[in-house]
DNA sequence: CCCTTATATCGACATCTGTCAATATCGACC
DNA sequence: GGTCGATATTGACAGATGTCGATATAAGGG
């Protein structure tokens, strides 16, 4: 690991250490855990990771995905830029079209943290 | 399974079905899970769970809980309240004590839910 | 009984968040 | 270059959330 400890990301936080209920969390670690946790804790959102995830090549089309809700398309495109920012999707332009597609380690690494010791 | 899948608690919800990876989460069932993520989505509650999960016998006192923040103990309690709503954390009155337990299999039924495709 | 100690509830407040309509940007195609 | 379709950004707003101080409740000890 080359970044001082100050520096990494959420993602980079996930992945480094022990689950929740080996050893109490620091108050920084918490902090940089969060967002994650945060860009997960939406209905919309987690629906979107979902479908994403669940979708041929684990990326879907933001076309599609505006289809599958009741909601503008401007909040799709919020909530994705959301899950993107956290580090939970990755984006590909492809022509006109993007594609969002999930980061499955990052998923695997938050489950580990929350459930690691069960 | 007795009861009717539109009284599910958040908790029945996410130790029910198949993780988010596998096939799209419908509108309910990601509503009814999102509690528990929101729940798990604040630094605080992240330590908290964490200090209580990590403690001997998987609970520990209200008291050793607001001597480890720097918060005022109404909202400690608060949080406390949140997670224990959410169905993450049993409370346990012994005394003039409360204690507070982790539900260890909750935490794994999250982390399935979220990483049981990887 | 009263007092003390532990925990919860209430009310208030500032901040954060989800949503939308309007608008901007970016590519492709004519 | 102009237009059109796909996605992103902006600004506004209502409602949710985290925090506190003050207060309530509950249990034990004198």
């Amino acid at each position: 690991m080359s970044k001082s400890q100050l520096t990494l990301t959420p993602v980079e936080t996930v992945a480094c250490c022990s689950p929740l209920v080996r050893e109490p969390l620091s108050a920084e670690r918490a902090e940089r855990v969060t967002p994650l946790l945060k860009a997960l804790a939406d209905p919309v959102r987690l629906r979107l990771v979902s479908i994403v995830a669940a979708s041929e090549g684990g990326e879907a089309c933001v076309c599609d995905l505006n289809d599958a809700f009741d909601l503008s398309q401007p909040t799709i495109s919020h909530h994705l830029k959301v899950l993107h920012d956290a580090g939970l999707l990755d984006r590909t332009k492809r022509g006109v079209w993007v594609y969002y597609g999930v980061r499955r380690d990052v998923l695997a690494d938050v489950a580990a943290l929350i459930g690691g010791g069960a």
